[in-house]
DNA sequence: TTTCGAATAT
DNA sequence: GATATTCGAA
């Protein structure tokens, strides 16, 4: 089992208000620190077993703290012990090692503030009997913290249940962990089913301009129509997969060939190059949900956009001149703002972007731009 | 009584 | 925006 902790913060009101209860994050005060074995509870259970009888979910780590020490909290100690407590967080952090039934680390945020109990006797009785793992009467869950890997697990179970059948209890049961609350994986699934209702929607939509594309691409391509308007290629197939069978294209989803999921990100610039080089990584670790949190191009792939803005780029052979040559581009320090790139891209940047798979060679427009790229025009003209 | 899930709160 | 909490329904 792995638990990490956030830093402490002690509320000494409410400490001598609740003789009971402890602030979560006291347990790692001296006591526990020499009661517990840090190396057993945080590296984790590598034959995959937890322990059944050991709640090491927070709570109950908070709770058992206060019984036993308690009264010995010492302030001077504070400061050396969130000292320790953070680099057992740090370490908790770096092991995100992969291992299938390994349980898995549990990053909880302690309560922002003092809770605000409307109905203290409600919330009290019912939950003290519904759940082990109340918090403290009049104190408030810490947030959980959904790491990738703990996405990866839920996403896992839920997709073992399929998505109909999926309900808090059953994910609960299957992705095994202690750390987590039926309310917990609930919250959890509220949104997931939100996020890919949503990107079914966008899903949808896409396949929508596929379909219309294929109808004007072929009849462009009889009849020598514009061929800017539509690239041909790029498109997976209409797959006639049922959508309840389909997983959320979502970071962390194990079926899903993120290969094959290269977004651009709707808030990234969009490229001045061609090709498109690949956005950077994320500074901060990005909510899972957010498509470039799975963006992970190899080296060397081509790409081009699902549709391509007609009135910026005009044909070339509509002017009658060579494609490399007929397409206006800045000087080279130009650099058009990041509003004048999103005012000529428009939504292209929230279209997905698909691989060009090597050896295929490139349409129309694709073409066209590759060559581009290999003569070095490399800018596009400011809007 | 328990669980679920949508709505709402933090 | 992410997560917790509430609350009515099954």
């Amino acid at each position: 089992m792995l638990l990490a902790v956030s830093p402490l913060r002690i509320d000494e009101r409410e400490s001598k208000m609740q003789g009971f209860s402890m602030e979560e994050s006291e347990f790692v005060d001296g006591n526990m620190l020499d009661a517990i074995d840090f190396d057993d509870l945080f590296v984790g259970i590598s034959d995959g077993e937890s322990l059944p009888d050991l709640e090491m979910d927070h709570e109950i780590l908070a709770q058992f703290s206060g019984s036993e020490s308690e009264t010995k909290m010492e302030n001077e100690k504070h400061s050396e012990l969130n000292t320790a407590a953070d680099s057992v967080s740090d370490v908790v952090l770096e092991s995100s090692g992969l291992i299938p039934g390994q349980e898995i680390a549990c990053k909880t945020e302690e309560p922002e503030s003092e809770p605000v109990v409307k109905n203290p006797d409600r919330s009290s009785s019912k939950k003290s009997s519904a759940h082990s793992k109340n918090p403290p009467p009049g104190k408030k869950k810490a947030k959980v913290d959904w790491t990738p890997e703990l996405h990866r697990r839920f996403v896992q179970a839920v997709e073992q249940l399929g998505i109909d059948k999926a309900v808090p209890s059953r994910i609960l049961e299957i992705m095994g962990t202690d750390c987590l609350t039926r309310h917990n994986i609930a919250s959890h699934l509220q949104k997931y089913r939100s996020h890919r209702k949503h990107l079914l929607a966008r899903e949808a939509e896409a396949a929508s301009w596929s379909r219309r594309r294929q109808m004007y691409g072929t009849a462009a391509a009889q009849t020598e129509v514009n061929p800017w308007i539509a690239p041909t290629m790029g498109f997976p197939p209409v797959t006639p997969v049922p959508h309840h069978f389909r997983p959320l294209h979502v970071w962390g989803h194990p079926s899903v060939d993120q290969s094959l999921m290269y977004m651009w990100p709707k808030h990234v610039a969009p490229p001045h190059a061609w090709p498109p080089p690949p956005p950077p990584p994320p500074l901060a670790d990005p909510p899972f949900w957010h498509p470039h949190h799975q963006y992970v191009p190899p080296p060397g792939t081509l790409f081009f956009p699902q549709q391509f803005p007609p009135t910026r780029f005009p044909p070339p052979a509509a002017a009658g001149l060579p494609a490399a040559q007929s397409v206006p581009h800045p000087p080279s320090d130009v650099h058009p703002s990041k509003e004048s790139i999103d005012a000529a891209i428009g939504d292209v940047i929230t279209k997905p972007w698909l691989p060009l798979p090597l050896g295929l060679k490139p349409p129309s427009i694709n073409g066209v731009m590759v060559e581009l790229q290999r003569q070095g025009v490399s800018k596009i003209p400011p809007a």
